[in-house]
RNA sequence: GGCGGCUUAGCUCAGUUGGUUAGAGCAUCGGAAUCAUAAUCCGAGUGUCCGGGGUUCGAGUCCCUGAGCCGCCA
């Protein structure tokens, strides 16, 4: 196998006032899926996260519920990581942003920003809130459309007609915590001069993020490119600007930094440098993100790190997002789904296999259609691949002891195949294509079903038991393969399988192995089927959910 | 409103630089098998490749245009 690479990787940061939900998923999950690949293979992967835990919603909501900031971001925290676990993430770090080490970054990104002359400061006028003492965001300011006269709009664009406006411009605007009348004030705000950075992105951009992403961010570059809005007034939950009394880094500032944060709270833990983890140059650096998040990630991110002399990005990895049976999810149709209601109700597994099987490295929204999601898992991961551990290692268990054997020349031919295949399955995981990695040990699970239809080992087992040994030995065989190869997606399905082989861990080098004179353990259920009516009840649970969210206010969210 | 992306069998999706009768899985129908979690195997049908124009000897694949969906508009 190749020298050992490197490699630090992220996922976008949740914010921290609501629930990690199943659309969150197909980041955190495609995510790990690559990470556990790139371990299996030999080499050292970081999966680093965090909560995003600043910014006026969580302070507003904070507020709405009588406790501090503080508390809210505490106990989100230990939800998010409880949903995470329990899906099989497995984040080397799962941190916080509103920690020390995030502020020291932020405060050394910050004083570079200053010091080499890329901050302006000027005052601007911002909608203010008399009654709340506090300057509302867009989002917070309600009111009737200026083009269309759509009834409660937000200040920034109208949902009806699809306009945008400043929220001076909305007819009777209010603000949409107390319902009073907003007025202006005036306000000194630093920005981020990011034209200066005009042709280090012009370089930056098509080499380090997908094509389309780059493509869409450089419709940008004909004209100047906008300052960036970097700070707000207090109150705001967030960390203090140094030299600026009164004025706060904007949240999206300081979260992206809960990358470095959490890498360097991990070195802390683990005796390692953060130098070695996120500036060496043999290493790579990774962020897995959603195509709405582009443009702090790949404008204003790499230009501040650039700025402060630290490593950027080797590449931006950007995801569409989930559709559920083919729309936007939604409360009321009880589809947007948490991640603690899917779990109450289904083995994490099937959502695991599933999204896998949808999985490419494009930006394309990827659909989870219910009714394709039970068919799928029953058919494809129970009907076709774990059926051949069910058929094999039983009939193996009652008639010849347990014990595999040599493998007869037809199942030999096929197991030589199906370990050939390791470098290409390893090659779409590599590049992100799960949908082919699975295409592919799909045809091995068909190709072995085949195998065993047409030895019939059944018939054989009345007549000459020792005569179907090889079969039996074979089938098992091409199962383990696929069992090794899926190992990144359903981690537990392979350690169950790793226990009826009487193996130790399985790694991507196990696929070369045959197993052959080797005593196998009882058979117990790998995986079952999925009962429609599980579904059905996730849905009417997401329904009820809804049902008592009204009773709190709902607010603007991330 | 501006910009980008997507639209291929009932469903979910593949379709390299334009090149013979457009593919897979599931679902459906017919048959076989009965080791296995009613899980498997064999065979069959299925498409105005979103609509309309165009370029070309030839377009799902390129260009223009219209519609729907998704996202962004700093």
């Amino acid at each position: 196998m190749s020298k050992k690479r490197k490699i630090t990787l992220t996922a976008a940061l949740p914010y921290a006032n609501g629930e990690i939900h199943i659309g969150h998923l197909v980041e955190y999950l495609q995510a790990d899926f690559w990470t556990r690949f790139q371990k299996l293979r030999g080499h050292e992967c970081l999966y680093f996260c965090a909560d995003d835990t600043h910014g006026t919603p969580i302070m507003m909501r904070a507020r709405q519920e009588g406790i501090t900031p503080e508390e809210l971001i505490e106990r989100n925290h230990k939800q998010h990581v409880l949903d995470f676990t329990d899906f099989g993430v497995d984040f080397d770090n799962y941190f916080t942003t509103h920690s020390d080490i995030n502020r020291e970054f932020c405060s050394v990104l910050y004083e570079h920003i200053e010091k080499n002359g890329h901050a302006d400061i000027r005052s601007i006028n911002q909608t203010y809130c008399n009654h709340d003492n506090i300057f509302l965001p867009d989002r917070f300011v309600k009111g009737t459309c200026p083009n269309c006269k759509a009834n409660n709009q937000y200040g920034d664009s109208c949902d009806s007609c699809g306009s945008t406006y400043a929220p001076s411009e909305l007819i009777d605007p209010a603000c949409s915590i107390c319902g009073n009348t907003p007025t202006t004030k005036e306000s000194e705000h630093i920005f981020f001069k990011l034209n200066d950075f005009k042709e280090y992105l012009t370089n930056w951009l098509p080499t380090h993020t997908p094509k389309e992403t780059a493509n869409k961010l450089m419709e940008w570059f004909d004209e100047d490119l906008k300052d960036w809005d970097i700070s707000r007034d207090a109150p705001y939950f967030g960390f203090e600007i140094p030299g600026h009394p009164g004025k706060f880094f904007y949240v999206w500032l300081d979260a992206p930094v809960g990358y470095m944060a959490s890498a360097k709270d991990w070195c802390d833990k683990n005796n390692r440098t953060f130098e070695e983890i996120w500036n060496a140059d043999d290493r790579e650096l990774y962020h897995f993100i959603g195509k709405d998040i582009v443009r702090f990630h790949c404008l204003f991110w790499p230009s501040i790190l650039d700025n402060a002399g630290f490593k950027t990005p080797d590449q931006v990895f950007v995801h569409g997002f989930l559709t559920v049976n083919g729309e936007k999810m939604s409360k009321s149709k009880g589809t947007f789904i948490n991640a603690r209601t899917y779990l109450n109700h289904l083995d994490p597994l099937y959502l695991r296999f599933y999204y896998a099987c949808k999985l490419n490295s494009s930006s394309d929204d990827i659909d989870l259609n219910f009714d394709d999601f039970i068919a799928r898992v029953n058919s494809d991961l129970v009907g076709k691949i774990t059926n051949l551990a069910s058929r094999g290692a039983q009939m193996l268990n009652k008639h010849l002891e347990g014990r595999i054997g040599d493998l007869d020349e037809d199942g030999k031919a096929l197991v030589d195949n199906a370990r050939a295949k390791s470098e290409e399955i390893a090659a779409h995981y590599e590049a992100r294509d799960f949908s082919k990695a699975l295409v592919i040990i799909r045809d091995i699970a068909d190709e072995a079903n085949r195998y065993f239809d047409e030895k019939e080992p059944w018939k054989a087992i009345k007549a000459d038991p020792e005569s179907a040994r090889p079969i039996l030995s074979a089938t098992l065989n091409l199962f383990r393969l696929i069992a090794i190869y899926l190992k990144p997606i359903l981690p537990e399905y392979a350690e169950k399988t790793e226990t009826l082989f009487n193996e130790s861990a399985f790694n991507w080098q196990s696929a070369q192995t045959v197993i052959t004179n080797h005593q196998i353990e009882k058979y117990e259920y790998l995986a079952s089927r999925i009962d429609p009516k599980q579904v059905d009840k996730i849905i009417e649970e997401t329904k009820h959910e809804l049902a008592a969210d009204k009773k709190i206010k709902t607010q603007p969210q991330q």
